[in-house]
RNA sequence: GGCCCCAUCGUCUAACGGUUAGGACGCAAGGUUUUCAUUCUUGAAAUCGGGGUUCGAUUCCCCGUGGGGUCACCA
């Protein structure tokens, strides 16, 4: 045995990959990465009624998409475990079901769930607490191997035991009863599988969230009764909604991860977020862009105790910074990818006009439903087709009337035959002195409308830059023609 | 209800028992700018309440209060 970090993300599938799940499996792998150690993405499928088809593979995509691997899973198996889905491990559990049964700490439980209730409902009409152990049968009969197997408590005691985010925890004996280790149908049940399979794959540390608290009395009457060690127990706050109140759920609006790519975040963004949600790195910094400088701040003692709400502004904030972090090319990917079919076939478009109108893209959104929004609003429709405007958007304010405008567009025209048009400044250059001559607003505001046709817009440096030489003369020209007299 | 956990601006959070309680998102007001966006500056905004311990509590202890979790042949 090697003093090798392992840590697993183990959800069960049932459907798709939530935010909560995500940061769960997220602080599990920054944890192993930071340690040079190992993650798996163990499937825990022990109940067949409750699994939907391709959550698996939903999982996995999820999971990839962040950029969070593993090095076993359910489409890798260790050569020294075997496989990482739950229902494929059945034979292990038994087998260790059948360790206990010899030790006279598990037995057959051939009751009915009817009569389970029964005394249920007895115990809670009399102001009890319904305790299994307390119906515990004299004699054990035999396990033919496949009825439900009780585990039976041997030892009723207060447990403490040691959380590295929370310090000393304890529960009283009330939290002990005799738990169901294996089901009728043959699978174990959570409460048996996660602890073989932990100790199986050599897990070292387990991350979970708060609501196994509670049952940690139960898991470490179970490790004593096997007689191993448990792993590090590190528990994680709740993610709460944006109300901070209950926690986030499916019900309450959790979004599928893949949901969040769809709609334009990047993977880097939306680790970097969660990741701030019940950690943080101690100093001011909160940008990372990456997961090398996320795992390598990472650190335990900083995760918190007090739940956590999502807070989808900052989120999109956060996507904002990682995309202008973004390589020129990576942006225009971005864009492309967001781009309606009513853009790319537009009478002017063009990849070399899209890849220079990026970065003023960029600049404007947070995620791709905002890039999605300001084209259906026809905020860039100036970029790949003669925008169409009244000509009194011509007139500057300072102007009796839009005539004005015109000997000044004249003018630009003029300067712009000769106009470097390899940048924003170098076409800045060849019209500023004029314009500083007879003043910015005069000549730069119907410049930008001629190029815009609109109010509000980039400046009309950057909008030449974009259009080029001879669609700027043209787009002027038309303005001067627009313009009476 | 029993048991368990948690508690700093609206939100995410920082603060060896000693700070004007800091930062970030959001919000507001200004600056830069022909407009929008970006950007810059500034501002409003918090230690749940009550008792202790201490020269001194955001910090340690107790009690309240509030919130959360858990009590399955679900995980």
């Amino acid at each position: 045995m090697s003093n090798k970090v392992v840590t697993r993300f183990a959800p069960s599938p049932t459907g798709f990959l939530h935010i909560g799940g995500v940061r769960t499996a997220l602080f599990a792998y920054l944890w192993a990465k930071k340690n040079g150690g190992q993650f798996i993405l163990r499937i825990e499928d022990t109940d067949k009624k409750r699994e939907v088809a391709g959550s698996i593979e939903q999982i996995m995509r999820s999971l990839s998409w962040l950029g969070i691997s593993w090095e076993y899973g359910p489409d890798k198996p260790s050569p020294d475990f075997g496989s990482c889905l739950q229902s494929e491990r059945l034979a292990t559990y038994k087998s260790y079901a059948e360790r206990l049964v010899e030790k006279g700490l598990a037995y057959p439980d051939t009751r009915s769930a009817e009569e389970l209730d029964a005394l249920r409902d007895k115990a809670q009409a009399e102001g009890r607490p319904f305790l299994v152990r307390e119906h515990r049968p004299k004699e054990f009969e035999t396990w033919d191997g496949q009825s439900t197997l009780r585990f039976k408590v041997s030892e009723l005691k207060r447990y403490t035991w040691h959380d590295v985010v929370r310090g000393q925890l304890s529960a009283g004996e009330e939290a002990l009863d005799d738990f169901i280790i294996m089901k009728a149908d043959g699978f174990p049940t959570y409460n048996f599988a996660h602890i073989i399979d932990d100790l199986e794959m050599g897990v070292t540390h387990i991350f979970r969230t708060d609501e196994f608290i509670s049952s940690t009395p139960k898991f470490l009457s179970l490790y004593e009764a096997l007689e191993i060690k448990h792993p590090i127990f590190t528990t994680l706050p709740p993610i709460m909604g944006p109300d901070g109140k209950k926690k986030l759920s499916k019900r309450d609006g959790a979004k599928d991860t893949l949901d969040y790519a769809k709609d334009g975040y990047l993977p880097s963004a939306l680790c970097n977020f969660l990741a701030l949600i019940g950690w943080n790195p101690g100093g001011e910094q909160e940008l990372f862009f990456t997961e090398d400088e996320l795992a390598s701040v990472f650190s335990l003692e900083k995760i918190q105790r007090s739940g956590g709400a999502f807070n989808e502004e900052k989120l999109r904030w956060m996507n904002s910074e990682h995309l202008k972090q973004l390589g020129r090319e990576a942006q225009t990917a971005y864009v492309t990818k967001g781009l309606p079919d009513s853009v790319t076939t537009a009478p002017q478009y063009s990849d070399e006009r899209l890849a220079r109108a990026v970065p003023v893209i960029i600049e404007r959104i947070h995620n791709l439903v905002e890039l999605r929004e300001l084209f259906a609003a026809g905020e860039f429709d100036w970029l790949f087709k003669e925008p169409s405007y009244d000509p009194e958007l011509l007139k500057w304010k300072n102007d009796d009337s839009v005539h004005a405008a015109k000997s000044r567009l004249q003018h630009v025209l003029g300067l712009l035959e000769t106009t470097d048009f390899s940048s924003p400044e170098a076409v800045k250059n060849a019209l500023w002195g004029y314009a500083e001559e007879i003043g910015r607003g005069e000549v730069l505001w119907p410049l930008r409308v001629a190029l815009s046709g609109k109010e509000r817009s980039p400046d009309p440096f950057m909008c030449a830059y974009i259009l080029g030489p001879e669609e700027t003369q043209k787009r002027v020209a038309t303005a001067c023609a627009k313009i009476a007299g």
